[in-house]
This record gives C-alpha cells, sequence and structure tokens, in this order.
DNA sequence: AATGAATGAGATTTCATTCAT
DNA sequence: AATGAATGAAATCTCATTCAT
C-alpha cells in the first residue's frame, strides 16, 4: 500500500514537473508558438509521455493556469487576512489584484486566455466568493455602504476591475500615446471609485482624487 | 477610369461577400472551428483567392470584428444624439452596450476575442472617445459629478463595463447555479452603481436598486 | 525440488492463460486489431508480465498457432490410422484438412497468417511430413500410382490444397457471384481432381463429378 | 477544358510517382519497416501530400500490388496469344506465372502479402478469368480433357498453382535442406502434374518427369 | 485574378516494448 | 515475478499559408 502511494506522489510529482516545463515555455514563447515537442524536451521526456498526463495542450494550459489562480487566491487570502475592516479587506484584495497583474504578468495573461471559455461551476477558489466574504463582513463592522448587496456586488467587482485591468494592459500603450496618461494612473484612479462606491462614509459630492490610502 | 472603378467596386464587393461568409461561419463554429475551406466554399471562391483579399485567417476575423465596431459605434452614436444631458448620453451609451451583448452575441463575442489582441492606437471609432465627450459635456451641464477626469472615468468605464458584460456572459449559468440571481440583475445592478459613480446629485447613502431610469 | 516442479507446473499454466487470453482475442478482432494491453486485461495480468512469458506479440500469435497445428496433427493422424490403404489415408488427411479449414476457421487464418513468414526448418510436425508417409504407404500397397515421388508429391500436396483452400476462403464471396458455383462444389472437385492424380487405376479419360466417394 | 484535363494528367502522374517512390522502398526495407516519411522524402514530396494521394499506407501498398498485378495480367495475355492449342495456352499461363514468381519476386511477395485481404468481387484483370478462357479454348480443340469444368478448374489452378509456388518460396531452403530437392524441381514437378490433370491424352500411369516440353 | 495542389508544421493517437521498483 | 509508467516511433490528421499555372 506504501508502494500505491509512492507512486501516486511520484505521478503527481512529475505531473508538476510538466506543469512547471510547459508554464516556462507558455511564458517565453506564447501558447500558440509552444509545441509539445518544446514541453517534452524541456520536461526531458517524451511526447507520449506528455499526452499520459494531459489530454490536450490546452489542458496543459488549463493546468499552468490553475497555478495561477493558486497564487492569486492565496494572495487574496492573504490580503483578507492582514486587514482589518471588511472594506480594508477589500481594497485589500483589489490592491492584491493589482499587483498580481504587475508581477506575475504571465499568469495574468495566461488566466486572462483562459477566461475567453465558458465556466460551468464556480470553483471553490474563485475569486468572486472571498469578495462576498468581505463585503459582508464589511457590511457588519460598518464600513461598507449598508445599502450593497454583496453577492452582486462581489460579482461586479470581480467583472468589473478584470476588464479595467485586461483594458489598461491591452491599451496602456495607445492610452499614454493618446492621451499622455500614465497607465498607472488608471489603476489608482479605478481604486478611488471603488472605495467610492464602496465606503459607508464618502460624502456624494467632495474629495478630489488620491486624497486619501488607496 | 471608368473601368478601373468598375474593377474596384467589384473587388470591393467581392471582399464584402468573403467577409460575409466568413462571419456566417465564424459565427456558427467559432473561430478556431472555421477553416478558411469552409469560408472558401460558402463564398463560392477558393482558399487561394481569399489569400487575394485577406493576409490571414486573423485578418479576417478583423474584418468581421469592424463590422461589429460600426454597429456598436452607430448604436453609440444613436444613443450619444438620443440623450440630452451629458449624464443621460453616457447612460444612454451604456445601455446601448447592453442591448449590443444582449442582441449581436456572435459580433459581442468576436469583439472579445479581438479586444485579447495588445492594441497599438487608439482607433478614432474607439468607444471610449464618445464617452469622454460625454462626460464632458455632462461636466459641464452640471449633470455629472464635477470631480471626475473624464478621460480617466471614459477609460474606466470602457474597461469595467467590457469586464463585467464579459463575466456575465461567460459565468451566467454558474452564477445563477451558485447564488440564484438571474444574470439581468446584475447587469442592472451595475448600472445603477454606475449612475451612482457618476450622478452629480446622487445622496451617498441613499437609493435602492430600479428606484429611477437605468 | 518439489518447490521448483511447482514453480515450473505454475508458470506452464500461466503462460497457457495467457495464451488462451490471446487467441481470444486474436480470433475476435484479428491479429493487428490486438494489443497486448488487450490480452493483459483479459488475462488479468499487466502488460509487462506478458513479456515475462513472451517475447513479443508475433511470438504468442506463434502459441496461439501452434495450438491449431496440434489440433490439426492431431486430425491429422487420426486421418491417417483411420484409413487403410495409402490412397485412403492421403484422401482421408486431406478431408482432415477441409474439415479443419471448416470447423475451426480461426485456427485456419492463424496459420495462414503465419505461414506468411519464411520457414527455418522442417519442423518435427510440419503435414507434409505425414503426407509422405501417406504416399510412400499408398505406394508400396499399390493404392497410389507407382511413377510418384512421395516426397515432391506430398510437397505439392500440401501447397497446393493449402492454396486452393486460401483462395476458396478468400473469394467465395466473390466466386458465388460472378460464377454462381457454391463454395463448397469447388472443394470436392479438387478432391477429385486430386484422387485422380493419385490413384492408381483411374482410367485417363473417364469419371465425372462425384462418381465416387470424396 | 485544356487546363482541367491536364490538371488531372498531372495529378495522376503525381499519384504514379508517389506509387514508383513507395514500391521502391517497400521492395527495400519491407511493408512494415517502411515509413511514409521514408516514401515523402523518396518522392521529393511532403507527408501531407502522400496523404492528399492515399489515405493510408495501406492504401499505398495497394497501389503498389495493383501495378504488379498489371505486369502480371501482362505477362498472362501474352503467354495467352502467344500459344496455339487451349493446352499451350494454359502451360504458357502456368510458365508466365512461375516466370513472375521468379523474375518479380518483389511483386510477387506484395501480391501475396496483398492476397490476405478477402475480396469482394472478381475484378476484370482476375487470373482466374483468363485460365477460364483458356480452359475453354482447350476443349473446344481437344487439346484438353472434355470432362472438366473449365470454371471450377480455372478456379483451381490458380488457387492451387499459387500455393504451389507460395509454400515453395517460403520453406525453399527447409525443403532443400530437409530432403535434398531442390526448389525448381517442385515446380517442374508440378507443371507435370498439371499438365497430366490437363491434357486430353496423357496415358493413365506413364509418363516421368521432364520427358516433355513444361 | 482565380484556382487548387502542395507544403510544412504540429497535434494527436496508438502501441509494442522496455525499465525501474 | 509482477507491475504499470515511460518510451519512442510512426501513423494519421488538420490547416493555414504558399505557389505554380
Amino acid at each position: 500500500m506504501g508502494t500505491a502511494e509512492r507512486r501516486q506522489r511520484e505521478k503527481d510529482w512529475r505531473r508538476n514537473e510538466i506543469v512547471l516545463a510547459a508554464e516556462k515555455i507558455f511564458f517565453a514563447k506564447g501558447f500558440e508558438n509552444t509545441t509539445i515537442e518544446d514541453i517534452a524536451s524541456v520536461a526531458e521526456l517524451s511526447k507520449g509521455t506528455i499526452y499520459l498526463y494531459f489530454d490536450s495542450k490546452e489542458q496543459l494550459h488549463g493546468a499552468v493556469v490553475m497555478r495561477g489562480v493558486e497564487i492569486l487566491s492565496g494572495m487574496f487570502h492573504e490580503a483578507f487576512e492582514g486587514a482589518d475592516t471588511g472594506l480594508e479587506k477589500t481594497k485589500a484584495i483589489g490592491a492584491a489584484y493589482m499587483r498580481f497583474f504587475r508581477e506575475q504578468e504571465d499568469y495574468f495573461d495566461a488566466l486572462l486566455r483562459y477566461e475567453f471559455h465558458e465556466v460551468e461551476k464556480i470553483g471553490k477558489h474563485d475569486p468572486m466568493l472571498i469578495l462576498i466574504d468581505a463585503l459582508k463582513i464589511g457590511i457588519e463592522d460598518g464600513s461598507v455602504r449598508q445599502d450593497i448587496d454583496p453577492v452582486k456586488m462581489a460579482i461586479l467587482l470581480w467583472g468589473q476591475t478584470t476588464g479595467v485591468v485586461q483594458n489598461n494592459h491591452r491599451k496602456c500603450k495607445a492610452i499614454t500615446d493618446a492621451f499622455d496618461i500614465d497607465c498607472d494612473e488608471i489603476i489608482e484612479y479605478y481604486m478611488e471609485q471603488v472605495k467610492r462606491m464602496l465606503a459607508a462614509d464618502v460624502p456624494s459630492g467632495g474629495g478630489g482624487a488620491g486624497s486619501e490610502d488607496v
């Protein structure tokens, strides 16, 4: 029985090795330009073995994405735990996302590529879930506006933040050229707007940009 | 001369035929599953001829997207013209986008696919431009909050709205299953939030869903 | 010692199990379409284990063929023993072959497949040997023509009979369709010709079909 | 229209080139050891192009066999035309087969390999047909025994001759080793037997080996 | 311009066979 | 001995793209 377990561990390990190899090349050359042969060679395995662990290149990509999701999820949980009020938690999660987007650009791109596919079920790591928690806490502790619907808002937040980041990512240069605006400013501006949207105590007509922590 | 013109007209017409054929199949089977052969056969041309008019499958897709962009752009202008205040214009544009997403789902998908690629330059039909105009007008006529930066906000609006819609699109079923929320409610909720974000006169703690026109 | 013997017995038994499994599937799906995996699974063993007992798929096939050869050989010996004169023995062997072909079609096919390969040495069960014996006896007892060379004739008989049967097998339907002849008639006709070729006393121009025992 | 014809001619020509290349390698290395890549490289085409003309390696093999069949068929017709009586024609066809087997060993092997498959329909080049003609003529002109059934006999002759030749081919060395008989003697002996079986005037007990033309 | 054959590159599949445990 | 993962070699398939006519 120990044997079976060891076998399984080895299998898991090898599977992981393959994902690491795939990741390396996907990130270096892009999904389209990567061949299974490339991956096999980096993993020091035969092409056949790759197909022993994965059904298709697409599935391999999915595994890489999963790693990104785990990293992101970890960052979200850390952010969640490290902040006090619900609003702080929410903002921290947003900030974590921005950091992920900046520091893990490859994973972010992989994730975006994946985001095309239809989704069957909300996975238990879905970022929307942690956002819901944060918002609920915020409503309870009074840091977040009382009138928001935490579930709907979480769904919105995830969608719109991804949209802003993606848009920013793809058009950064074009935006800078056309409007002479630094891309980071956009993100900063976005964070402010989100805060205004969520915070319990923001006076309706008030406050310019950057007046507070972002 | 007349000959040359006729030639050109014929060429344009044929090019358009090809785009229409491509569109038909892209929409029916998706970009990946469409072959140039498919398109050629629907266009009643040979594979080679397609390449006389387009450099690549990707470019053909781009032409289809362009048609979608034109439709969208038309809807945006109509929305813009048909509303009075800047805020109304902005909201009308948002509503038009939602309508486009619902009524032209195929174009919307094509557009999303396209949006994936990096962008070199802000095209003169870029939706962000019309949003900037609407916001500027809104600031001037007082319907929109004075403290917003119209350019940054337009950029944000475009990005986040696309994100919300895309997220909604991909996960609609999953969201309904997990949270028992109708997908349209999310869109409605989003529109409210946007209004709150932009309107000059929304009382800070007030207003439930659907209290006004969306 | 007893242990070693038991071991050997177990080994033989398992080897046989494998052959039986292989046979089952070869017969059901044909050699080419059978995988070692198939065989292993029917034998309730792992792929690797098969290779402990056999060097190759081809060798496994050989073992199946060997079973067929043993059956055929048994039938031949029975036929040989059960007939009186050399001519009768020869004819009985022929009849046994026809019966084998009809009743053991799978083995027959396997055998044919095997017969394709070059042969190094005349095995001690080679059907030609028993035919030589029968012919020699026939020459001695006067039932077979005196002028035939028993060895050459035995070689011919084996070759041509196999050829006739194989041809009949492969083209039976086609022949029936093209010439409206029942395949069994061909075999019958063949037996007559052989008899004429071998029998000591057949008048040169005489005898139609079916005039005697076949 | 001339264009279409030329196209077709070119296609045929290329198809033929591929068959020639395949033939070259099949004959040199055997079917199993030949890769499509090999063939493509000899034909100076890409692997993909091979599949444009042939569905599978097996089909390519069939095309090579077809060439062999045509050669054989040609030899048969020549033999048929070159002999006077029906018996001579039949014998000449047999002799042609032997020559084919000796001089076109590669084709002969290819043909044998092919002979495994079931046959749907008697093709118009099937050797049995010409044998039927020869026998019929022989019966009419009195050179062949009156009591034979030309169709059945032709079927037999084809089957048994192929069997003899194949057996001789595969076991030649083994036979020589075991019985000290030259393989050609077997063939010669076979021809005599066939002659005796068919000829109208052979005295029942007469004639040793090699007494006449074979 | 139009055609459609050819290319070439890579994904996928399939297995017999080998090998480490 | 037994296992089953790994290998490696090919077959097959699929297409976007190119090219000769």
